[in-house]
DNA sequence: CGAGAGGTTGAATAAAGTCAACAAACGTGG
DNA sequence: CCACGTTTGTTGACTTTATTCAACCTCTCG
């Protein structure tokens, strides 16, 4: 059976994959093996799947080491991956090969969406860390459905939430100044985090300054400062990739900081309070000195 | 059989719409009224739908007029949309009840689907022009999907073409100039109207220039300078809402335009060389003179 | 015909990007 | 374990890009 589902799953799948160099090559087989149903459902954060203790669907796990490559752009696409542990990122490539960074899958995230379309992956997924991840062979995922209708409905309900977090991106970057996209993303980490049973006030990130730049559509530097403006009127902590996040409410309304003319060490819990008020508060495209509120 | 199936639709939905002015109000009932499996799957560009030439399922058609709702934020969700014909916008409000344009669905685009996750659209639908949807009734099409199963992979499909396009989104967002943003919507709308039967060369613009900055992260200014520099450098005529598409290839590839001093009408066609140029090769952040190339 | 919405254009301003120098951390091989 | 080169991060000075504010124009449609 064991021997059946591994090659059913994924038809000279080793292969498939073109590593340029031998650090990126091949798949892992120690550590947890398989998943079957209910784990599945349980880890995409979905209410279905009932009377699914039918231990006859069982999902390969396969393990990668930081640095290696998923899926590339144009392979063809089979199989769907959920993260059971570690961190990720997709990126698209342009035709000058610079990476747009999509997403940064983590914990329960479903990835691979975007092959169902032309048969073919459209993005390309790296391991940020050592990962932990589920194949879900498409094809067998979809008989399945059949008999299972929770699973084809809980299917529908992952991609539409795909869908709305790519709508809020899109949202995010049409709209939103460089700082509130950093905060942002600063707070959606943290909320994440917390769902992982990490603490949502002390975190590293797994990724670069570039790929976070690049989510966000900003340059690295503009990240790097903003985080460094975050410290200095202390909204967070930085140092290097460890994050303390000190006023989430802050964070969560942030639209646009004072100034820097206002900001200094002195000045730093005013300009907290500020940047508050400017959040939540209709316009006042004016920086008013607290004094004369 | 059609009264059961009007009800059974949409059970109280002329109801579950509140609008405010009564221009707004209501289903309109007149039009052709049913559409059947085949040419919905025909529709919505799926290969799918072979044996099914079953007249007992049929869907039902809607008509909305120019600047009616088709549903609002919030309102609890239960069926998709399938343009038959016409235009529409979808928009997400932020807090301060400005319109974030999210896309701008015609003939063959689903929309609604963001509503599937959390059972409430999370976004508004609004038509642009006289409107003629078909109702795609959530229920009644995953039941129908365990019937046909080509059926349920056209929806995955769609959805993850759908997805797709928000990625393409987000990558142009996040990575290009504002010129390249407003060359590549021209571009992509002349290729729609190609696929709908219209000219790919001549056609209206159904969305104000502030629709249009919202969907792009621009300001109607921006916009509107932008197809006014394109049209002094000749890759495209503009009056008003009438665009007439002079260099596709140009608009295309389009990066940057050159610095607009050495732009004048009679440097028009080096100008247009140049805007190919800086697209199709790498970097020359400096703009040289066409003499020294 | 007139009000209002949509569109264009210019000048001034602000936001973010670019370029550059440097510092800190990392990892690899001697 | 340390020296080295490489990657990553910070910061400053300057430039570019797009926004903002404002005036004005032009359609459209009651």
């Amino acid at each position: 059976m064991t021997q059946i589902q591994i090659s059913e799953l994924r038809p000279g799948s080793t292969n498939a994959i073109q590593h340029t160099s031998s650090s990126e090559a091949g798949w892992q087989r120690q550590g947890k093996l398989w998943s079957n149903l209910k784990e599945l459902c349980d880890l995409l954060r979905i209410p279905a799947a009932p009377a699914v203790t039918d231990e006859e669907f069982l999902f390969q796990h396969v393990q990668f080491k930081t640095g290696q490559r998923i899926h590339t752009i144009g392979q063809p696409f089979d199989t769907l991956f959920i993260v059971h542990s570690g961190f990720l990122k997709t990126v698209l490539i342009d035709e000058y090969g610079n990476e747009q960074v999509l997403s940064f899958p983590m914990k329960g995230d479903l990835f691979g969406v975007d092959g169902i379309h032309t048969k073919r992956y459209s993005s390309e997924a790296v391991a940020l860390s050592n990962c932990d991840l589920i194949l879900l062979p498409f094809k067998k995922f979809t008989a399945l459905g059949r008999s299972y209708i929770e699973l084809e409905h809980a299917m529908y309900t992952v991609m539409s939430r795909e869908l709305v977090r790519e709508q809020s991106m899109v949202s995010m970057l049409g709209a939103l100044s460089a700082e509130a996209r950093v905060a942002r993303f600063l707070v959606s980490l943290s909320e994440r985090f917390a769902e992982m049973g990490y603490s949502s006030k002390l975190f590293n990130l797994r990724m670069t300054r570039h790929e976070i730049g690049s989510y966000l559509g900003l340059t690295l530097e503009t990240v790097s400062r903003t985080l460094s403006a975050f410290n200095e009127i202390g909204l967070i902590s930085v140092d290097q990739r460890s994050i303390g996040i000190k006023d989430v409410d802050s964070l969560r309304t942030l639209r646009r900081l004072p100034p820097s003319s206002s900001r200094s060490k002195a000045a730093g819990k005013r300009a907290r309070e500020a940047a508050a008020r400017t959040a939540t508060t209709e316009v006042s495209k004016e920086w008013t000195p607290i004094a004369a509120v």
